[in-house]
DNA sequence: GGACGGTTAGGAAGAGTGTCTAACTATCGG
DNA sequence: CCGATAGTTAGACACTCTTCCTAACCGTCC
């Protein structure tokens, strides 16, 4: 961390650690506050003045029953910042727009008509249309797909910042929002498996496509993992006899990074739900003697669009800071 | 970073920034210090000032030849920390001492004639003996050895911060201290294979053993990774059958992880040198298609030595800039 | 029921710390 | 001697901290 700089870089950080706060831990009095940041009342004073300017947070109401006068409660403005979520398929597009305090305000869902960019372009309009939020006042879009990189053209078409993401991160994204740590998560998925990492606490890193993974078959013949584990063969299996095959793959996937825990997520998995990692575990334990937890995702709905939603919010809530008067 | 501060976290921050910047760059005047932090000239005097009087920075010259007075060249007090690395085997222990600026000033093998820990700690001492450093002056002590943990019985021993680090990691640190940035090393050793991941120009992290990576045989029988790449057996194997053996492995890893590149160090590598990289490369080609380079090590040396030389400066430049005064 | 004390929220005043700008001095080369 | 450059000094500015003050609210006592 080399960074240099003078007064200015103190205030931005200290406006930087209360937004982030109240955006952690909800509404919060001056008092509270001050606890946190481990700042004097003044300068909390000062911090919310600035952050109230800017519009980022509001009061909300005050306390009552204790004895003094009644503290202000302070909370984030959700109205400050927007952002869409999208998990898109090839058979269908699912969009969700949600405020700064990550309320999901609109949701809505389309089979695409038209080349895949452009129809998520417009499921992304019409979700804000359906709100009534301008177009214009959107942040950040983020995007669960795999395939074809779409960032070019749906930036043309969007106002707002675009990222597209592959489905296994976003889930892990969810994954980790619900407080599990230390995990790989396994996507299995139909055009095939894909890995995302997350340990030591730090966010989700895909490795990608592991499609390609070798593994032998119940002859012993050098496969891919991928036509073992994905596709309609895969789904017609009896779950023992796909959880064996998932264990084969896994069994190198635990060797390489030794996780503690791997996270089954995807339609194949979810198709097979606690019962398919129950037997993995079984058959995992068997090929690899090792102590590593297999379980289904604790993720209820669609882990893509809500890792999604997760992964926005954390984009729109680091660039709304930038609308502090006087950054400059 | 949710930290928040006062004008003591700005003279914290602004002494670190000058501090690493003389570490990165050696020598600089006040006015090329002033350029890379970007603080105002006065502020820059005292900066120094209080590296300086806290014996972290020294002047070692002045310019000359242009227009004006001759500025001061200030560089990294060498002698203002210390640290010990060692790189430890059953069959050999080898010490550097290094100062603050990295200059190895001795250097110490020794045959473990006692229990390691305790062979180990008499090592670290005769090597600051020998360079009339006291002990009491040492900082850091970083350790390579693979084998049952050895921080406990060491912190006993030795008055400074101990931390012991398997070898592939190591390795890893040393070879991205040439430069290199986005790779795996795949440490090929006597006590089995082990794995070091350092992606995204982020610190190396060991992922360590994957000694029982499932993997096929020439038969096609179920073996693990470290029976067919360690021991004996593989120093007797022709190069070209010790790189298909590898190669097995290596696809597995790749596959999982997809780095751009793949370093191999270890002893059974350091062996096999630049061809047996190369016949990996094509092995590893023939099995999985993909673009993955090998390369043997870049690093000239013991990798592991020169890898905690590496670690152990990071973690003495950190501890180092807590001596300056008034901190508190 | 009304006055009073204890407690807490919020603000105001002044000091402290660290930085910046601007002016100044000293030094070196031509 | 003059122009350019290194470094210091002086004063202003920004942000924070400590301390004190006022106002509000609750409970208790008369």
């Amino acid at each position: 961390m080399q960074l240099a700089g003078s007064s200015r870089l103190l205030r931005v950080l200290n406006d930087a650690a209360a937004f982030g706060h109240l955006l952690d831990r909800g509404p919060l009095t001056r008092g509270e506050l001050r606890e946190l940041t481990g700042l004097a009342k003044p300068t909390t004073s000062d911090v919310l003045r600035r952050l109230r300017d800017a519009g980022l947070v509001t009061v909300v109401g005050r306390t009552s029953g204790g004895p003094g006068p009644n503290a202000e409660v302070y909370a984030v403005n959700p109205d400050a910042g927007w952002a869409v979520a999208v998990a898109a398929r090839p058979s269908a597009i699912t969009a969700a727009l949600c405020d700064l305090s990550g309320t999901v305000r609109a949701r809505r869902e389309s089979t695409p008509a038209a080349e895949p960019a452009r129809a998520i372009a417009e499921t992304v309009q019409a979700v804000c249309r359906q709100a009534r939020v301008p177009l214009r006042r959107l942040d950040h879009v983020r995007i669960g797909w795999s395939g074809p990189d779409l960032t070019e053209p749906l930036a043309g078409r969007l106002r707002a910042e675009v990222v597209v993401d592959n489905p296994a991160n976003l889930a892990a994204t969810a994954e980790r929002a619900t407080g599990t740590t230390g995990f790989a998560l396994l996507w299995l998925g139909e055009d095939g498996p894909a890995l995302s990492v997350a340990l030591d606490g730090s966010a989700p890193r895909g490795s990608g496509d592991i499609g390609r993974l070798p593994v032998p078959d119940e002859h012993g013949d050098r496969r891919e993992f991928r036509d073992l584990v994905s596709g309609p063969a895969a789904h017609a299996l009896a779950i023992e006899a796909l959880a064996e095959r998932i264990a084969v793959g896994l069994a190198a996937i635990v060797a390489v990074l030794d996780p503690p825990l791997v996270v089954l997520a995807g339609d194949v998995a979810a198709a097979g739900g606690a019962p398919l990692a129950g037997a993995v575990t079984a058959a995992l334990h068997r090929l690899a003697a090792r102590h590593t937890r297999v379980t289904a995702t604790g993720v209820s709905g669609d882990p893509v669009l809500l890792g999604a939603v997760d992964a926005a919010l954390a984009a729109v809530r680091a660039t709304v800071l930038d609308r502090i008067g006087g950054q400059r």
